[in-house]
DNA sequence: GAGTACGAAATCGTATACGAAGAGTAGGCA
DNA sequence: TGCCTACTCTTCGTATACGATTTCGTACTC
C-alpha cells in the first residue's frame, strides 16, 4: 500500500542498492520492535550484520534520521527515536492536517469503484470490532485511509502523509490499543466520510471532516493518557513499550 | 590539500562537520543561482572545489535531495531541481496548507510586541510598493510571515513550513516578479491578518485566511502564466531562467 | 570517601581506492 | 543513408583504512 519498494519478494527488501537494502532492513527492525526505542545503532555492528560496509549503513541511518525514526548526534551515534507522547501528539496533529488536505484533494478523483473498496475495508473493520485486535484494526485503518488519500494529485502533500504514517508506525503507539472504545466511533465516521464523498461534498467539507476524524482519535488518546498518568503517577512511559 | 579551518569568518556556513559544510555550500549556490536549475552536480567536481572528499559531498547531496532541492537518479547523479511551473504550484499549495496551520497555531502565542514587529515589516513592504523591487519585496514578505508562524508549537509543522520556503527560494520563482499587481493586495491582506490576530480571532478563521492569502498569490501566478503561455505559445520555460 | 585527571577503548568522520553501471561515440552492417 | 552494436569514458556505489572525537574505566589526590 504505502510501500515504496519497487518489488518486495516476501520479507527481504531486496533493493537495488545496498544503501536501500540497509535502509529497508533497519527501518523494518525499528518498526518490528527488534530495535526498541532508545536502542543505540552502531554503524559497524549493523554493517557486519547486514554483510555490507559501513558506508551504505551510514547513509541509511541518515535517511531514517531525516524521517524522524532515529535521532542522531555528531560523533556519538544514532539511537532509535523515543516514543515521547508529545511526539505522538505532534505527529498526529501534523497528520490530521496533511491527511485531511490529501483526502479532500483526492475526493474529486475518486470513483465508485474506489469508494466500494474503501467501504469493504470499513466493513472488515466493523467485523473486527468483536473479538477486537488492535493491531489488525490499526492496519485496516491505515488501508482505509490510504485508499482515500492515495489519489491526491499533489505529490508533496502525499509524501507528507506517507511520512506521517511512517512515523506513526515507528512510534508503535496505536490509539486503538489504549482506547478500544474509539474504534467503534471511528468506523462510523469512516462511513460518514464515504457518504460525503459519494454525495460529492465540496473539498472544504471533506477536509474538515477528515481532519476532525483524526483529531478525535488524538483526543481520545490524550484524555485516556492524561487520566492514566494522573492515576498511576509513576513510570509514565510504561504504557508504550509493551509491544 | 587546502584545509578549510573549522572556524569560518562570516558568510561561510561554519559547520562543524564537512558534510554540513558541503551541505551549506551547495545549498547556498543553488539558492544564489550559481548552480542553475538543471545543472548537473558531479560529486568529484564539488568535492575538489570545496577541498573535501566525495563522501561528505555525497551526504550533502542526499540531504538536499530529501529537501527536494535536487533530484537524484541512481548511478546517474544529481541535478538541481527544475523550476517546473507545476512544481511551483505544488509547493505553493503545500505551503498554503502548512503555513496556514502554523500561523493559526502560533496566533495564541503572539503578543502585541510581535504584532508590532510584523506590522513594521508590512509597512516596509507598503513603502516598497513605489519604486518596486521584487527581490526586496519577496524577502520582506518572507520576514513578515516568518514572524507570524515562527511560534508554532508543533515542530513538525514548523519544519514543513521552513522546507516549503526553502524550496521556494531554490525555485527562485517569485510571483511578485511576474505579477507586481499582486503586491498591493498582498500588503492589504497582511494588514487584515494582523487585525484578525489582534482581535483574537479563532484559529480556524486565521488558518482559513492565511491559506487564502497564499492561494491568492498562487492564483495570480497561475492566471498570469496561463495568459503568457497562451500568448507566446513557444518556449514555455523562458520566463523562468532569467534569474 | 569523593572528586578529578589521565589513559584506553569504542565509535564516528573522512580520505582514498577500486569495481560497476549508464551515457556517449564510433564503427559496421543492412 | 539509417540503424544497431561494441567500446570507452565518465560518474556513481561501496569497501577498506586511518585520523578525530567521545566516553568510560581506573588510579591518584584532597
Amino acid at each position: 500500500m504505502l510501500m515504496a519498494e519497487p518489488v518486495a519478494t516476501d520479507d527481504a527488501p531486496a533493493a537495488g542498492s545496498k544503501s536501500q537494502q540497509a535502509y529497508g532492513a533497519v527501518k523494518q527492525r525499528i518498526v518490528d520492535g527488534a530495535y526498541p526505542p532508545g536502542h543505540r545503532l552502531v554503524l559497524a555492528a549493523i554493517a557486519q550484520d547486514l554483510g555490507v560496509s559501513v558506508v551504505p549503513v551510514r547513509e541509511a541511518i541518515r535517511r531514517l534520521e531525516a524521517e524522524g525514526l532515529v535521532t542522531f548526534q555528531r560523533n556519538v551515534g544514532a539511537t532509535v527515536a523515543g516514543i515521547d507522547p508529545t511526539e505522538y501528539l505532534y505527529t498526529m496533529q501534523t497528520l490530521s492536517l496533511v491527511e485531511g488536505a490529501a483526502t479532500a484533494l483526492s475526493a474529486p478523483l475518486i470513483d465508485a469503484e474506489v469508494l466500494d473498496r474503501a467501504a469493504a475495508v470499513n466493513e472488515e473493520m466493523r467485523a473486527c470490532l468483536q473479538d477486537f485486535d488492535p493491531l489488525r484494526f490499526t492496519r485496516l485503518n491505515q488501508d482505509f485511509h490510504a485508499i482515500l488519500f492515495e489519489r491526491c494529485p499533489n505529490p508533496h502533500i502525499l509524501d507528507l502523509v506517507h511520512r506521517g504514517w511512517n512515523r506513526l508506525a515507528s512510534l508503535r503507539s496505536s490509539t486503538f490499543r489504549f482506547v478500544p472504545e474509539r474504534a467503534r466511533d471511528s468506523v462510523e465516521e469512516h462511513a460518514h466520510l464515504l457518504s460525503l464523498m459519494a454525495d460529492g461534498a465540496d473539498a472544504d467539507t471533506i477536509e474538515r471532516f477528515a481532519r476532525l476524524h483524526r483529531s478525535a482519535t488524538l483526543d481520545a488518546y490524550l484524555t485516556h493518557f492524561s487520566a492514566t498518568e494522573a492515576a498511576t503517577d509513576a513510570d509514565p512511559d510504561a504504557a508504550h513499550d509493551h509491544g
